[in-house]
DNA sequence: GCAGAAAAAGACCGATTGGTTTATTTTTGA
DNA sequence: TCAAAAATAAACCAATCGGTCTTTTTCTGC
């Protein structure tokens, strides 16, 4: 690995948890650079290459470290539920994940794609763009997951797998939100026992 | 109304829009200034008359900017929902409310409590303490709507109001935030439609 | 080991940040 | 009506914003 890629990995490493904390305008290049113990030459150098477009330095980070922490997360959440065969234990894995996680999360500021999401709907397309493209991602993630468990009779036929994924996801970023803002567990628990009965509702049993 | 008065009103109005769609370190007083029409010395006066504390006028206007937009939108949740009798058809309102209302919100921008939760956890400390209030308060109403639910018979009895009332706040803010990003109501009302089940689960019938 | 290239430092830029202060205008109440 | 008080305008402030550019240092491949 040549240097400037370390290099570049380091800014967007410490971009990463700097916006997933303080938003895209609450953080500044100075906030990069303190955090990186860079200079302004080291970080422009490493991301001024591509000079090609329109967008400045810090919008391009900040795409680089959202999807860096997307992929982060879904790297810990896919460890966790490769190793277990049954599509409904595969998905309860990944509640409880979030269980384990959401106060001490992969990246410091918790689920990158609710952080993004609220400040990118308004504000900023391109990294708009990227988290649509995260959450389809995940999405279709899980509607996989659930259609193979029907071809396994593990699920209920009836199951729509799209529009469960969407209950999923909606109900764990609920969740996700009210622990963030309680700094504790107790709303998050109950949006999880919820969720874990609604997974072992479309259980099949012959 | 002293003209003072109507001055502060419409800088609140204003800037509750602002930092509802942009963030409070999305938006300056530059910003403010802009959508109001005055200068500096007309919003510090009318926001420095209590200099006794510490914060500046730019929190200042962002906590009572949160009051007001958090009042503003329950009002016209009350409006709906007073006229109705029956707890659950109350709480159906409640959805039917945001089914209307998240791509046309009584606050530009969309739910000031999913909004502010997420800049204010991790950076705000006081507007973190307002949103926690307003989501007590609401959590408040709905556990409380349950608990005469089941007095009147309307509810069954096994409901936990509060539990309820949690798994009801965190499906519709899972649901706004889904809505938010894909900017339509498909997402959204696939959570609506698990929301109305579920209170049509928990509807006594005699 | 050394020359060319890449990376980083750091001075510098104009614009904007939140905020203060003073001067002027507008309300207000007797 | 008219003077005191309140509200607003506008100049001004130091600090910070994102970004550029030149110089120095550090890699890298031969």
């Amino acid at each position: 690995m040549k240097k400037s890629d370390q290099t570049r990995l380091l800014i967007i490493e410490k971009a990463a948890a700097l916006f997933n904390k303080q938003g895209f305008a609450g953080t500044s290049m100075q906030d990069i650079m303190d955090a990186t113990g860079l200079t302004k030459g080291g970080i422009y150098g490493n991301f001024k290459r591509d000079a090609k477009d329109k967008k400045g330095v810090k919008d391009e980070i900040a795409v680089a470290a959202f999807a860096h922490s997307v992929e982060r997360v879904g790297l810990e959440i896919r460890q966790r539920t490769k190793v277990i065969d049954n599509s409904i234990d595969k998905l309860k894995a990944v509640v409880y994940f979030y269980k384990e996680r959401i106060l001490n999360p992969p990246i410091e500021g918790g689920c990158p794609i609710l952080n993004t999401s609220i400040e990118a709907d308004d504000n900023h397309p391109m990294l708009r763009q990227e988290v649509l493209q995260a959450i389809e991602f995940w999405h279709h993630g899980i509607a996989s997951t659930i259609r193979k468990g029907i071809e396994r009779s593990e699920i209920k036929e009836g199951t729509d797998p799209e529009d469960f994924a969407t209950v999923f996801i909606g109900t764990l970023e609920g969740g996700i939100l009210l622990a963030r803002i309680y700094k504790n567990l107790d709303r998050f628990n109950v949006m999880a026992t919820q969720l874990l009965a609604m997974l072992e509702d479309i259980r099949f049993r012959k």
